[in-house]
RNA sequence: GCCGGCGUGGCGGAACUGGCAGACGCGCAGGACUUAAAAUCCUGUGGUGGCAACAUCGUACCGGUUCGAUUCCGGUCGCCGGCACCA
């Protein structure tokens, strides 16, 4: 009898082979392939079973590449400011650098138990100043190409974290870390013109091989739209109110505009007799929060006593000051289509403002209008000189007609706003600008980044909107880089999301302290060719990162301007009933015991069977005998097989070339669960076939060769076993011959009026006329009728159709 | 409300372009080995009827296209995700 299965002795001996000899090395030669994880951020309560199925993925696909016979590039590292560590250093009274560092390292350990092929000297630490250094820096060229601005405005604060927020961080209204509503504060806010790169971000997508979901995302996110701006005169006054609108072909349906409350004419476009109603109804929408807002279905506004001019047909139009109207997207103001609006027709029944229908709806107007007519098909009425026409094709042709009669423009809006990029607290980047009374905000000279977060005693946030680093006196007061007068840094830090929008370029020359990543290395490594993480960060990360490396390609520091060609959602692993594994719930499997009671090998086999990757999966700690089973049988087919020398028969070549077909097929279509379940398929098959003569050498070590990126250890120990001396890693990848795979005779379902009553055994290159008489043979006096139709489709089915 | 995705045994899930539904695994039942248990191995395992061969129903529900539908089309219900006054 051959010697037992013994994962840990296996696991061990191959850990530190591998140590001792690297077997993804570059050597100058190779095609690259970069394949990356998201970096993750080191909590304190370590990883469960869940962070471990992207990891399995990601290297699963890594050494596949490397069998395939490319240099990996697959790295790892922390994302390491941020919330959490601060939240957590304020609680415990442990410095953040401190609690930090303790976490990478735990989690390091953890992470090395996957036994993936990291090359940890390209590890990075977005916490680490020579690391910081560089994401300022990428800041510094920012405000010198103007994309870094300085702005006040009221933006999305979180009242629990004590931070400003941007747009991409508030969901349903919370804050997107805490859960905590989020409320408006008035802040001098440092700002990214992310909205410059909205329309590349947004053509650029076609280029992706990313899910379709996420690019949906971030075109909704992007939201481009097409319109007209068009201005109308207030009555009795000199200014005008342009209002943004997509639907220009509705202009002469407008009854009135509403303006928001934050708009710069509101207040003064009060008269003596609504002023008081107008200041109250301004004060009380200034009061809520965007939770409120948001909540508030109920439309509420105020009529301010002016009237506008609708240029088209010269009707005068009560202008109304209402929040239901963003004062931040394009002009803060509407006109206002009751009929063909939703919005705007709810609001008009409300304040019972006239309804004037402009397209027709079936041909005539609609007599008694309960709800607006929001589609833009139909014949023009009520319009003017645009009767007649169709609305479908004016709404094309109403923003040039508008712009040529003087009347406005025509103009594209987007949804996405500026990025806000300061937070009120301590453990981040801090923003390397000098505030100096004569030269205003002026960068920190690059030869003095990084410019280091100083130490301090107390990093509690202060709420107030000032940072804690603004208590730092000797910090704060410096002198202008410009003209030397003293001045002061600015003492905001950065989100979390600056360090990882730009990570994945360092990691191939992570060492450089000249320059971000040298051109050279970029060239060679970059970008990353399959990028691996949650759905979660669809908005945030995936949009600032391509931002990022569009900046750094306009500013030739990189030749391509998209980071991630390939992009895979994994789903999440659960505890049970689909709820999220967290240590409150209690329901949280540590992978540490599983590795230690199963191995390593067969916690990866398992991490993958449990469902299909790209979806959520609930995790059942039975199932994992399942797969150890699987390893062990496994193990002995081939202990039982290695010295018996069997002959390679023809059934054999046939299996052999069938499992080499099947596995690459379904790992090509990243169907990993099903490529699991095709190994012990496979290896059932085998097993019958030891018993009745043995396995050929061959067979065995493509089997071996297959399972390799899913099973490391036991590949390798399996395959030294079989007398090879090399790596399994570098001998390839084994390739399949089609012809070998076929059968000469094939099982044919017979149907009888399309349901399976028999079957027969053909040879495939069978006539139709001999498998419908073998079909009716079978199904013998099951025919009765009349036989009306013959279907022979060869290797798949034989029908008869009898009445 | 709008936009996506999904719905298959007791459970996780298979089924490539329409072609034998339920692969593979878990669980369960029976058997072998054992003094016994664990481990291992073998057999069975969608429902109903039948001793049985077999018959019949069956992929959320209703209908359609087709020789044939889990797959395509229309509608209904349910679950999950995204967006949510963006004019």
């Amino acid at each position: 009898m051959a010697t037992s299965y013994n994962h840990r002795a296996i696991e061990q001996k191959w850990r530190e082979n591998w140590a001792k000899n690297p077997i993804n090395v570059n050597d100058g030669k190779k095609e690259k392939y970069y394949c990356l994880d998201m970096f993750p951020y080191p909590s304190g309560n370590g990883l469960h079973v869940g962070h471990w199925r992207g990891y399995v993925i990601s290297d699963v696909w890594s050494r596949y590449k490397l069998m395939q016979d490319y240099y990996v590039i697959h790295p790892m590292g922390w994302d390491a400011f941020g919330l959490p560590a601060e939240n957590y250093a304020i609680k415990m009274g442990i410095h953040p650098a401190k609690s930090t560092a303790d976490n990478v390292a735990k989690i390091k350990e953890q992470i090395q138990e996957i036994s993936a092929i990291y090359d940890w000297d390209m590890e990075v630490n977005t916490t680490d100043p020579a690391f910081y250094k560089w994401t300022q820096w990428i800041f510094v060229k920012m405000f010198q190409h103007g994309l870094a601005y300085e702005k006040e405005m009221p933006i999305n604060w979180c009242p629990s974290c004590k931070t400003g927020l941007a747009n991409e961080e508030v969901v349903n209204g919370k804050c997107e870390r805490c859960g905590a509503d989020v409320t408006k504060k008035n802040l001098k806010q440092w700002m990214l013109k992310i909205t410059a790169y909205a329309e590349r971000l947004l053509a650029d997508l076609d280029k992706l091989d990313w899910p379709e979901k996420v690019k949906k995302m971030q075109t909704d996110w992007i939201g481009k739209s097409h319109g007209a701006e068009v201005d109308f005169a207030i009555e009795g006054r000199n200014e005008r109110i342009t209002v943004y609108t997509t639907r220009p072909d509705t202009l002469y349906g407008a009854t009135f505009m509403v303006l928001a409350p934050e708009h710069s004419l509101a207040q003064g476009l009060a008269t003596d007799e609504t002023r008081a109603a107008v200041e109250d109804y301004i004060y009380k929408a200034s009061l809520k929060s965007s939770v409120d807002r948001l909540q508030d279905k109920e439309k509420t506004g105020v009529f301010t006593g002016s009237y506008a001019i609708n240029p088209l047909n010269g009707a005068k139009v009560p202008i109304w000051l209402s929040d239901y109207v963003l004062a931040d997207y394009g002009t803060g103001a509407i006109m206002c289509v009751p009929a063909h609006d939703d919005r705007d027709f709810e609001f008009a029944r409300k304040f019972d403002l006239p309804i004037i229908q402009v397209i027709a709806k079936d041909g005539k107007e609609i007599e008694h209008m309960t709800e607006a007519y929001t589609d833009a098909s139909g014949t023009m009425i009520n319009s003017g000189d645009w009767n007649g026409m169709e609305s479908a094709e004016l709404k094309e042709k109403a923003p040039e007609i508008i712009e040529k009669r003087g009347l406005g423009k025509k103009t594209t809006n987007y949804k996405l706003r500026d990025w806000v990029f300061s937070r009120q607290r301590y453990w981040g980047e801090p923003i390397p600008i000098v505030h100096c009374q004569d030269c205003g905000a002026v960068p920190v000279p690059e030869e003095e980044l990084p410019l280091l977060l100083p130490d301090v005693e107390s990093y509690q946030p202060t709420g107030t909107g000032e940072s804690p680093l603004a208590d730092i006196a000797d910090w704060v007061n410096t002198v202008c880089p410009k003209c030397g007068k003293p001045a002061k840094r600015e003492t905001n830090t950065m989100p979390q999301w600056a360090g990882s929008s730009w990570y994945f370029l360092r990691y191939v020359d992570s060492k450089n302290d000249k320059e971000l990543v040298s051109r050279q290395k970029a060239d060679q490594f970059l970008p990353v060719d399959m990028y691996i993480g949650g759905v979660e960060h669809a908005v945030l990360h995936l949009l600032y990162s391509r931002f990022y490396t569009k900046f750094l390609h306009d500013i030739g520091a990189l030749d391509f301007d998209e980071p991630f060609i390939k992009l895979f959602n994994q789903g999440m692993i659960t505890g049970k009933n689909g709820i999220k594994m967290s240590k409150s719930k209690g329901n949280v499997v540590s992978p540490d015991d599983l590795v230690r009671d199963y191995g390593c090998d067969s916690l990866r086999l398992y991490e993958l069977f449990v469902g299909p990757p790209e979806l959520d999966s609930e995790w059942d700690d039975r199932g994992i005998d399942g797969v150890y089973r699987f390893i062990t049988r496994f193990w002995n087919l081939v202990m039982d097989n290695k010295d018996k020398n069997a002959e390679e028969t023809k059934e054999l070549i046939k299996v052999r070339n069938r499992l080499v077909h099947d596995i690459t097929f379904r790992l090509e279509g990243f169907s990993l669960n099903t490529v699991i379940s095709g190994f012990m398929e496979y290896n059932n098959k085998l097993l019958e076939l030891s018993r009745n003569g043995g396995v050929d050498k061959k067979t065995l070590e493509a089997f071996i060769q297959l399972l390799a990126p899913f099973a490391p250890h036991i590949s390798e120990e399996l395959w030294q076993q079989l007398g090879h001396e090399t790596s399994v890693f570098h001998c390839g990848w084994p390739t399949f011959d089609k012809k070998a795979m076929e059968d000469d005779a094939v099982e044919l379902a017979v149907q009888l009026n399309g349901k399976t009553k028999a079957t027969v055994t053909l040879s495939k290159d069978c006539t139709k006329e001999e498998a419908v008489a073998q079909g009716k043979a079978a199904l013998g006096d099951k025919i009765t009728g009349n036989v009306i139709r013959e279907i022979y489709v060869p290797g798949r089915i034989i029908n008869i159709v009898a009445k």
